[in-house]
RNA sequence: GGAGGGGUUCCCGAGUGGCUAAAGGGAUCAGACUGUAAAUCUGACGCGCGAGCUUCGGUGGUUCGAAUCCACCCCCCUCCA
């Protein structure tokens, strides 16, 4: 991850990272004639990040590989509230003690993307509950509210469908959120000289905002860059599969989930994610996508960004668990398979049951894994030819699961459809 | 507070006393074809092996029979004050 990019904008530019850039030419200007800083929010919505939030992680990394300053923050206070851009319904709030456990979870996510021991543009995490934890209401709504035009506000294209759309609404409290993004903005520029504010181009709303609320409060000139939302081809949404989101935490989403998510990728959007997800550079991923071309059958790129991004995120070590889960399950050799090997494919995140009693019916198992949804569905699976015990297809509902079927005695390896596989321990 | 509109299976959205587990579309899943892709085709898509059972914001009621009618309650939206 070394390649150094010379100039940064052409390379988020090359890799159709740049969506919105506030005045554009004197930013350029602003951003090559010093080192800046710059901060991305990433507001406590889960106990995890998610792969969306890859892009400003990531973003915010090579925005200090080439030599700027980033700031992290988490929205222990704007997580509280809730950000409504471009959200269709109200949200449910959770309670304090939940948002700020969330709070450092996330704080420790965050940290293992950008470096805090780099000399002057090390980075730097911050809570914006530091400075609205004991924000008074009155002094909120005189030195704060008081810059804020609700007739400006009630136009941003963010916060509209609720305004307009019949079936929706938007309480005071979704209403007010940007002005806290916007204060967070003002509140950096004062403390550390945070010029630039970069996110998803859903926040082009709440960044505007605070590049007002800066000049208007502290006659400060601060620059906002959105990057485009991920979007898959087919219109899909980006980060969700069956199982759901693909969070960060090895304990939520295994590596080996993780590295199979990548390796999922169609060809149409693959490419695109080697450029945003991956600090190879843009002219090797185009070199892939050449190579690709010129060879009939199955591409390299999602190998590579599987690779690529399973190792930023969980190790090398992460990588070989998950590659080796991959390899043994998709080769179909599972009789090759030794019995540590086996051992080590729980161990490394496939997902595993033990049993304890012989002759569990196949249906009961389905549904037990987690493999089909219900008796029923289980049976449809069955009957269509989507289950295998042991890489050998069964079409018998009746069937047995016994230690004869057992590799070793104890293993036996439920397959469902293409891709899905369930370990199953005899104990 | 007043007037009006609305809450249907994951989503959108028909349905206004029995023929309705509930049209249609989307999403999803499986099979075939493939490259652990896309497109396409086929099938499934409340639960149950099945007879059948449980669903249409909630609770009661009318009826042989209700998602459909009545009462009350909860929630959402629009306009007015």
């Amino acid at each position: 991850m070394a390649d150094l990019p010379i100039d940064l904008l052409q390379d988020l530019g090359a890799r159709g990272l740049i969506s919105q850039i506030s005045s554009e030419d004197e930013f350029r200007a602003h951003l090559s004639s010093a080192r800046r800083t710059l901060y991305s929010g990433f507001d406590p919505t889960a106990d995890s990040l998610h792969i969306g939030h890859l892009v400003p992680l990531l973003a915010l990394r090579r925005f200090q590989l080439a030599g700027h300053k980033p700031l992290a923050l988490v929205g222990g206070a704007t997580g509280l509230i809730g950000d409504p851009s471009f959200k269709s319904a109200e949200r449910q709030l959770n309670s304090g003690d939940v948002i700020s456990g969330w709070v450092s979870k996330l704080q420790g996510q965050l940290e293992q993307y950008l470096d805090f021991n780099c000399g002057q543009n090390s980075a730097v995490v911050v809570n914006n509950l530091e400075w609205t934890g004991g924000l008074s209401v009155l002094d909120f709504l005189r030195d704060i509210g008081k810059h804020f035009s609700v007739n400006a506000m009630i136009q941003k294209d963010s916060v509209k469908q609720r305004i307009d759309r019949e079936g929706s609404g938007i309480s005071f409290t979704e209403f007010s959120y940007m002005i806290l993004q916007s204060y967070d903005f003002a509140e950096l520029y004062k403390r550390y000289g945070c010029t630039l504010q970069i996110g998803g181009s859903d926040q082009w709303g709440n960044i505007t905002g605070g590049i007002d609320l800066a000049r208007r409060m502290h006659q400060g000139q601060v620059f906002g860059l959105t990057m485009p939302l991920v979007t898959k081809a087919d219109g899909q949404k980006f980060g969700k599969t069956e199982t759901g989101t693909i969070w960060l935490d090895p304990a939520k989403t295994s590596p080996y989930s993780f590295y199979q998510f990548w390796m999922g990728a169609a060809d149409a959007d693959v490419y695109k994610f080697l450029k945003y997800f991956t600090f190879m550079t843009p002219e090797a991923v185009d070199e892939v996508e050449r190579g690709d071309l010129s060879l009939a059958g199955r591409p390299q790129a999602q190998g590579i960004l599987a690779e690529q991004v399973t190792k930023l995120v969980h190790g090398e070590q992460g990588l070989a668990a998950a590659v080796r889960i991959s390899s043994s399950l998709f080769s179909g050799e599972l009789s090759e398979l030794t019995q540590s090997d086996f051992e080590q494919l729980r161990l490394d995140g496939l997902p595993a049951t033990d049993v304890a009693e012989d002759g569990v019916g196949l249906v009961e198992a389905l549904v037990s894994t987690g493999l089909a949804a219900s008796n029923r569905v289980a049976r449809e699976f069955i009957a269509a030819g989507a289950v295998s015990i042991n890489g050998k297809k069964v079409v018998a509902a009746e069937t047995i699961l016994g230690r004869e079927d057992a590799l070793y005695n104890r293993y036996i390896v439920l397959k469902r459809g293409k891709k899905l596989f369930h370990l199953i321990r005899l104990v």
